[in-house]
DNA sequence: TATAGGAATTAACCTAGGTTAATTCCTTCT
DNA sequence: AGAAGGAATTAACCTAGGTTAATTCCTATA
């Protein structure tokens, strides 16, 4: 994959909404991170105010407590735009690392300097309101799974949600996206088997 | 307060971003809700395909499991902009309900028609992906609270962070908020009053 | 084919928070 | 002032899930 090949798939992400959007205006150039499997994107509590777009591979949000307990906020297949919203337009130091689950071709762009290219152009900011919406409901409808299920309702969700997932990934980091540890997956997992099946 | 000053809170609220709107676009009428307190403006399950806008008073996102037990998503405070960003936009059934915690006055607008008016409008659309950058923001802190504090700490959170609601809201609803029952509580205040102060 | 190292399972035990219920404390209404 | 009804506290008990550790299972490499 080349620069052009990169910014093409980048570009074509945010066209599958339907706007025109006037790429032209962009002159900053890309950086191009290529991360190997189990490899770090960028770890918890680093800077990362940059837009970061996943052109191939897959990635997981984990975020780590004081305690040292992973929890996996999010998996994230490419094509799609990675990051933590909250570093990249505050310039906070960020809440998670991000994790390569498959080798990875990453770009990346400054945002302050993206967006104040961008900003004039109608189609883009149309699009980055959709991408917003998206993300936040995501987030509302996990924090209602969260709120309102158990831990067994939440892996047999996760299976529904992510059929591809659940036998590509080690369980123990499906255990921390349902918000539990291995060994108690496990025996969700003996219960399930002995109940129906 | 008249048709004409809700009017005129709403578009100062979009004010405070710095943009220049222009709201003669927008054509559509406003409907105004005043509600009680303790009473809702949306039930869950409800359809809430509406712009809301608080101009006056304080509520609470309320969400109910299966089994009835209540959660606080979020504490809302005038001025600002209220309802489910997802049913919003998706038009699909809201996820929790707004409880009104002192007597509000509420407008709002019809999204899908709101949105096609004011969709040209440069500034608007900056200002509402600005609005969702926050409220984005928001909850991409309160899921690292609870994915890395324990409830005690939760609480203290809570009390730094609205210290003027800590006083004022009934005990259960700041239970609800940070996640446990207002036994588990009241036995966490037991427990901070006996080792300092 | 053997083996080393991680992944998953299982079992025994522990704990934070849930549940139920009794008690006390406030308000508010008459 | 007295009564009623909700809010908070406290205590006793329960449970889902955490912790630790031993055991088994896999898969990759020599």
């Amino acid at each position: 994959m080349d620069r052009i090949q990169l910014q093409n798939s980048f570009e074509a992400y945010f066209n599958e909404w339907g706007y025109e959007i006037d790429w032209q205006r962009l002159t900053v150039p890309m950086d191009v991170h290529v991360i190997r499997k189990d490899d770090y994107l960028f770890q918890q509590g680093d800077m990362a105010n940059r837009l970061y777009f996943l052109h191939s591979g897959l990635v997981r949000y984990v975020s780590v407590s004081d305690e040292g307990k992973e929890f996996t906020q999010t998996f994230a297949k490419s094509p799609r735009i990675i990051g933590s919203t909250k570093a990249m337009v505050t310039g906070d130091h960020v809440l998670f690392g991000i994790q390569a689950l498959e080798d990875c071709m990453v770009s990346s762009y400054p945002w302050q300097v993206f967006y104040e290219q961008m900003r004039q152009d109608i189609g883009f900011l149309e699009c980055y309101a959709k991408f917003l919406e998206r993300i936040f409901i995501t987030k509302e409808e996990r924090e209602n799974a969260f709120v309102k299920h158990s831990a067994e309702r939440r892996y047999l969700d996760f299976c529904a949600s992510y059929p591809e997932l659940k036998n590509t990934i080690p369980q123990q980091q499906i255990a921390s996206y349902i918000g539990i540890t291995p060994v108690a997956l496990s025996r969700i997992r003996q219960r399930l088997k002995l109940n129906h099946v």
